[in-house]
DNA sequence: TAGCGTAGAGAACGTACGTTCTCGGCGGGG
DNA sequence: CCCCGCCGAGAACGTACGTTCTCTACGCTA
């Protein structure tokens, strides 16, 4: 069955601007990857960063997909779960196509002028962190929020690490890390 | 005493891109906030993208400099300089011109096209990483370096939190997640 | 003082891109 | 069968910007 014109252009945006940046993919590449004629990306959004916010929605949407599927099905306890949220962060760094985080990368590239994208990258952080502290409410610990907040801090570094720096080891130490403040917290 | 042409570039290009992004200011507007004719500009700077790259080289030294004061002046054990970094990371979070860390929004922002400056980029990070480690190797633990690099995990997730939320809780929250890991490699 | 190299100011060029406009064809309703 | 409105294709427009070129004036040397 035929995708909407709506689907297969984020479909495209999440992948033309995912490996290649907001700046750095012209509206009209997008529109010719996903088949679809100028005027309607226009009908269905009224500028650029329209769509980039509904690619960076989307996107956000699938990441946590992924990232919830991988630790429902990892089971164990609520601790276990929450060290499997970095293992998670491993095999994604280890893809081919990895390049950092998505909003991360889009904050630099225009969070300053894009209010549309910033509340996105906004959204979808405190939508990361919510899973975080629903998690880590399983702990029976006295600060939950508190211990969530920290993982997410650990989480957002490996992100930025694993992006820069070549070697892969950051989601290993975070998992450390994290295996280490979990103790802490009990 | 008048500095030179390229101190004023490079003064000139931190104020502007650090503040509004290196795709969101043009060379011309660097050349004229510095007083330096294009000439000369493309004198010292064959292409925009080495004048990013130094850029970048500038702010990290700078960076690092100003860092590194703050933990020197704090005096105390390794442990303490190692919590006085966090706490020289929440003033600067706290500061009205504060827009994230400048390596990773111009990795986000030209990191996949340009060689220079994601090269500048890692540098940065990683002479970031060994100022860490020299401070590990104070506290005699049994693996100073593993410390190191979580801590160094907190620190860039607490700038990205810190930049992308309103809430500059990052570096309370970052301080207290060192604390425990450093309460734990002990 | 005459000539020359140099530097600055800014025009010019090529390109890229976001957005809008125009044209031509197709389909559906009378 | 004819007309009308819609839609896709792509031309066009305005702008921004990186980079190069041109012209003019100044200062140094013989």
């Amino acid at each position: 069955m035929n995708r909407s014109d709506a689907e297969r252009l984020l479909a495209a945006a999440e992948a033309l601007y995912y490996a290649r940046g907001i700046n750095g993919v012209g509206i009209d590449e997008v529109r010719s990857a996903a088949g679809v004629s100028l005027k309607r990306l226009y009908q269905l959004y009224p500028s650029k960063e329209h769509l980039v916010a509904a690619y960076l929605d989307a996107r956000d949407q699938r990441w946590r997909g992924r990232l919830a599927d991988h630790v429902a099905h990892s089971g164990g306890s609520p601790r276990d779960q929450l060290l499997a949220v970095f293992d998670w962060l491993g095999l994604w760094f280890a893809e081919p196509d990895f390049r950092g985080c998505a909003f991360i990368n889009a904050f630099g590239e225009v969070g300053g002028s894009a209010p549309l994208v910033l509340a996105a990258v906004r959204r979808h952080k405190e939508l990361f962190r919510d899973y975080l502290i629903g998690l880590a409410r399983g702990l029976d610990g006295p600060d939950p929020v508190g211990v969530a907040e920290q993982l997410l801090l650990l989480a957002e570094g490996a992100m930025t690490a694993a992006a820069v720096l070549p070697e892969p080891r950051a989601a290993q130490q975070a998992r450390r890390a994290a295996a280490a403040l979990l103790a802490a917290a009990a």
